[in-house]
DNA sequence: TGCTTAAGGATAAACATTATTGAAAAGAAT
DNA sequence: ATTCTTTTCAATAATGTTTATCCTTAAGCA
């Protein structure tokens, strides 16, 4: 989680304006491990910043995801998540309760280099998602019977 | 690509209806490596089935990935893309021209062993995505400059 | 062939996301 | 500080994808 102070610089350097609407955004988007909607962030942004717009949230999202910020998920939901982590790690999806959990410590360098060498792209990024279930609900599941 | 006949099997053992605007959607799908959206093989059927509803292509898509004969991708884009090849294979799609490609050959067992491991997660599925510029787009660039 | 029930077609609705527009605020120069 | 320029905000309309509705039609089966 970056402090203000270096949000704001990478904001400026990047040609855009600090706003604090922005910075409410990054904050509110670090502070979770959640992987939240933009309709999440924008719920829980609404009690400190009664006038922000929805809008106003997607275009901020839009925003810390061009300078490197953020980073969005696509894991096949009807709507988008965000992560203040953009660092390279997979994503895991409970797909009893929805929850999406980051996956940490997989080193993803070979699996790149075999696409790479195997497709003949010349690779950028790359999002790797996996589904399940999370261990709180095979419990609940196995307590049930 | 599967046989009609083992397309109807799979509908009925599942307690769907063999139609033909069914097997004319899966078809489609099977015929093409091109990955493309509900609308694009809406277009496609169109001259053959004059009468073929947008919606029926949808409901159709649907019961076809639930019944393992074809999947669903999302990869960041505005609209789904389905795979009538349901074998375990990532995905790569260029950012400049937009066309999504199979990756083959590539085991990723264990990869998901790790994820498991790392989780907790009882994993049931994944989808590996991977982004980048083409061959085709590569070659192009260098010609221009 | 007729019966039952699911499926198709047309269309409206729902939903997430993006574009638009006038007002307000940020950043820079004075 | 003040003014000026330009970007951004908020509100709302618009867009585009996907889903639901509703009535008609066709599939499966006796």
């Amino acid at each position: 989680m970056l402090q203000v102070q270096e949000v704001s610089e990478r904001l400026r350097n990047r040609g855009f304006k600090v706003t604090p609407q922005r910075l409410a955004v990054y904050e509110a988007l670090a502070r979770t491990k959640a992987h939240p909607r933009a309709e999440t962030l924008y719920k829980e942004l609404r009690p400190s910043y009664p006038t922000m717009s929805l809008a106003t949230v997607y275009k901020s999202l839009s925003i810390l995801c061009e300078i490197g910020l953020a980073q969005e998920l696509s894991l096949g939901e009807d709507a988008f998540r965000y992560d203040a982590d953009t660092s390279d790690h997979p994503h895991v999806r409970c797909i009893k309760c929805g929850r999406v959990d980051d996956v940490e410590a997989i080193d993803t360098k070979e699996l790149t280099e075999e696409v790479a060498e195997s497709t003949g792209y010349r690779l950028t990024d790359h999002q790797l998602y996996f589904f399940g279930v999370c261990p709180e609900c095979r419990s609940k599941k196995r307590t049930l019977h």
